[in-house]
DNA sequence: TACACGATTTACT
DNA sequence: GTAAATCGTGTAT
């Protein structure tokens, strides 16, 4: 069923993956329901040396420790006391890599994701926290295999030509100085998927 | 314990 | 364009 192994998680190059992950589909059977989403937009935190992650230096709470499981975890965390951001841990174990996604076209249980986000159209789910409420991603399924039943990827070999591929710095890590600038955003400039913050 | 803030979204001026 | 919503997390007391 073109379930995405965990081996493809475990490469250590996080832009590669970041990247490749444009025209995946994600899947998750919460609540008894399923959903899915071609994934359309992904940003890369490169562990300990990028400012803008979480684990810069190394540091290890009880929420980055998500961060430090072997490549295919998930990684949901909560901010602004209201959203849940969803994660793909990649890389090995204790190399602390992940990829935000940021954008789905959803392609399963449409009904299910306008009644969750009680929204239409293309805002449906072109930000990370409305993807999460749309596919019913909360903390509950965080540190979770992407090789299970509740959260995974498939692949139908759908992919961006390079030229559709707009890369740029990421957004909302002003925090990070200088590794603010760094042109770890990926996204697919398809004519469904709207990006709710355009770059420039 | 106390406090400042966030890998955002939405509503409103 | 700006601001409010709202609370877990991290770091300092």
């Amino acid at each position: 069923m073109n379930k995405i192994p965990l081996s493809f998680y475990e490469n250590k190059d996080v832009l590669a993956v970041a990247q490749s992950l444009l025209g995946k589909s994600i899947y998750t059977m919460i609540d008894d329901v399923l959903t899915a989403g071609i994934i359309t937009e992904t940003e890369a935190y490169a562990g300990k040396t990028d400012k803008a992650s979480h684990a810069y230096g190394g540091r290890r709470t009880k929420r980055t420790e998500t961060m430090y499981m072997p490549g295919g975890t998930s990684y949901v965390y909560f901010t602004y006391g209201m959203h849940h951001l969803f994660n793909i841990v990649t890389s090995v174990k204790d190399d602390p890599q992940a990829i935000l996604i940021r954008g789905i076209i959803p392609s399963k249980g449409i009904d299910i994701q306008k009644k969750r986000r009680r929204q239409n159209g293309n805002h449906l789910a072109n930000g990370p926290a409305k993807l999460c409420q749309a596919l019913g991603i909360t903390l509950k399924q965080n540190c979770i295999p992407l090789s299970g039943e509740i959260v995974w990827l498939q692949d139908f070999g759908e992919k961006p030509k390079q030229k559709d591929i707009i890369i740029c710095p990421r957004v909302g890590v002003d925090y990070a100085g200088e590794d603010a600038l760094l042109p770890y955003r990926f996204i697919w400039n398809h004519p469904d998927y709207k990006s709710a913050k355009k770059p420039q």
